[in-house]
DNA sequence: TTGTACGCGTTATCAT
DNA sequence: ATGATAACGCGTACAA
């Protein structure tokens, strides 16, 4: 068909060379005369040859050079909260040295029938849609993925494709890259037992994905991973304090919270503190109490978590805990780079730093 | 070789089917009885086959699902500019309907050897690695890639591929997503003009990429088209305002601006109002006017320019020009989807708001 | 140093 | 509804 694409068969013959010569000239690789690889060269320029298909020479090579990236949420939303925009940050630096670019993917199950194991019945989406089945992937990182976890971690098993977790349990083998959440969060409770709080609220981000927001009965158990252990670690010092979840980590959300919390006109019956799961939830809060003329730190305590710098906070301080957002991509990267390598990989724990700031004082006489 | 990975075909054989039958079971196409898909769907899960490799799906089909985004700078520092942070939302969100996936990738030159026209002595890169020359991508949409801006083109267009330009001159026939830069700028700087200020310097981000910080000559004309833009505006109403330019969009970087241009001990020799091409920048000169015991506005005017929430900010309100981030990249997105659809896609011209803030005031008599 | 031959895993087309 | 065949465009042993 005349008016098609050249390939490298076509400059090969232009060159009067063979293909597989051409093909060296493009790998670069050494081994070929000066002369013929102008030739080459002069012949692709001639013929508008942009180089090898990268589809074709990634089937052929059996890797495609892309590390996909694998939010749960929406793919915008990963953008708008800060610790994974540090994260990402740090992601990205380790994987440069690769060359190797960063495939942004969303946790959904996709085509139905990709898998085995469906039902016939199941409805089939769109043929050549991208999803965790079909990505040309080399390797993955999942990030805070609790949700479908297990689900996308089979489908990545199946396909024989390296799997890096961060903030999920992903079982035997898999390196994944956590926090101290548990710890970190006692540590925060502690500070806040320390200043003499008794009647404290417990701020959460939500148990599952597409959560509600409200109080929480004590039989629920959260099944994202980051705010079960962050509660398990606010409970070893307040086993007993009421808690209320929000649906995601906003400043809205912590603004919509803390108008709940702090409803009671009395303030008698007014918690004298709230442990919150993010900085931004804390901000929320802060902003709320500031709404209803209550003084934080006078009359209110409130502990973020994850030291990003919160948006118009400045130029208060909260006290929360320091998360190493970037180190936790960086070492995301670098596990992904050695499980390509052949090399093991192995999981990493990082801890956070408590920072004592202008949002929790001594608890109100009353 | 035995222990290798099952292939359609090996599914195929195994169900005593046809190879191209088993594809149209997986690609989920109607046509195909009931009982012979069950037979192929459970060959396949008895042969742990994952679905069809998607590298070889790609070359067949000729689409990968993928969009690239091109930055020009390090890919992590994309996701610190809060600007093309809810570009990207939007981007996100445009493309998530045609169930692609962003490919996130530098604006690198890439392998030399991989262009036609390359001197035979270049050094050859990596092979394997991911580059605008061999990214697998459907279409590309390039994002402030004022630098290399022409070379990328030029790449892309010898491959075939459909691109998109934001904020950047594109030439003929390719879609551009821009900004009233010029008339947006213009009109901040005539704000201020219409409160008494005369003596104004103009804050600029870097005219290349790798720029330097400092003052600048007047011969000196930005490479960079949203910076010459902004340029030009400011100058349309103080053709003669000295110039100092910063060298990225950073809080920090104002302040180190700001410290710069606001040395003069002796007000009568100060300026009165800085414009600002970013918010960040425009909060840092705020920053470093604070910390020398300079009123903001009372002593100094600074606008802004984004219209970004600034963190750390608040209470203040930055007098800035609010421009819809949001918005560009979700019509960069729609663009791509019509470009791949064979439909025209239409340059687009976004305006800005002006937002009148707390950082300007009139000038101050001396 | 160059060329030959084959396989990578799929899917489109057309015939049955 | 199913099957046979032929690309898709390239990389790589291996032979020359």
């Amino acid at each position: 068909m005349a008016g098609d694409r050249a390939t490298i068969a076509d400059v090969a013959r232009a060159a009067s060379v063979a293909p597989s010569t051409a093909s060296v000239v493009f790998s670069g690789r050494a081994g070929v005369s000066e002369a013929t690889r102008r030739r080459v060269l002069e012949a692709a320029a001639r013929l508008g040859y942009a180089g090898p298909d990268p589809r074709a020479a990634s089937l052929r090579r059996g890797r495609s050079g892309i590390v996909g990236v694998v939010f749960e949420e929406r793919l915008g939303a990963a953008f708008l909260d800060p610790v994974k925009t540090l994260m990402m940050d740090g992601l990205a630096e380790a994987v440069a040295p690769m060359d190797a670019g960063l495939l942004l993917l969303r946790d959904e199950p996709g085509a139905v029938q990709d898998q085995p194991g469906a039902e016939p019945g199941a409805e089939p989406t769109t043929a050549g849609a991208l999803s965790l089945q079909s990505a040309p992937v080399d390797a993955v990182v999942l990030v805070g993925c609790s949700g479908r976890l297990a689900e996308s971690l089979e489908v990545m098993r199946a396909r024989g494709i390296p799997v890096v977790v961060i903030e999920g349990d992903a079982g035997e083998g898999i390196p994944r890259i956590e926090l101290d959440n548990r710890e970190a969060q006692r540590q925060a409770a502690s500070h806040v037992r320390g200043l003499g709080h008794t009647d404290v609220v417990l701020l959460t981000l939500p148990f599952r994905a597409e959560d509600s927001r409200g109080w929480v009965t004590d039989d629920e158990v959260p099944v994202i991973e980051v705010t079960r252990h962050r509660l398990e670690g606010a409970r070893e010092i307040y086993p007993q304090a009421p808690v209320y979840r929000a649906t995601a980590s906003l400043i809205d959300e912590g603004v919509a919270a803390g108008r709940a919390i702090l409803a009671a006109t009395d303030a008698r019956v007014r918690p004298t503190a709230v442990i919150a799961q993010s900085d931004l939830l804390a901000a929320g809060v802060v902003r709320a109490a500031e709404e209803l003329g209550i003084d934080v730190p006078g009359q209110l305590s409130v502990t973020g978590f994850d030291g990003v710098a919160v948006d118009g906070f400045a130029p208060r301080r909260l006290t929360t805990l320091v998360q190493p957002a970037a180190q936790k991509g960086r070492a995301a990267g670098e596990a992904v780079a050695r499980m390509l390598a052949n090399e093991p990989a192995a999981s990493i724990r990082f801890t956070c730093d408590f920072r004592d700031g202008d949002t929790t004082g001594p608890v109100p006489r009353r």
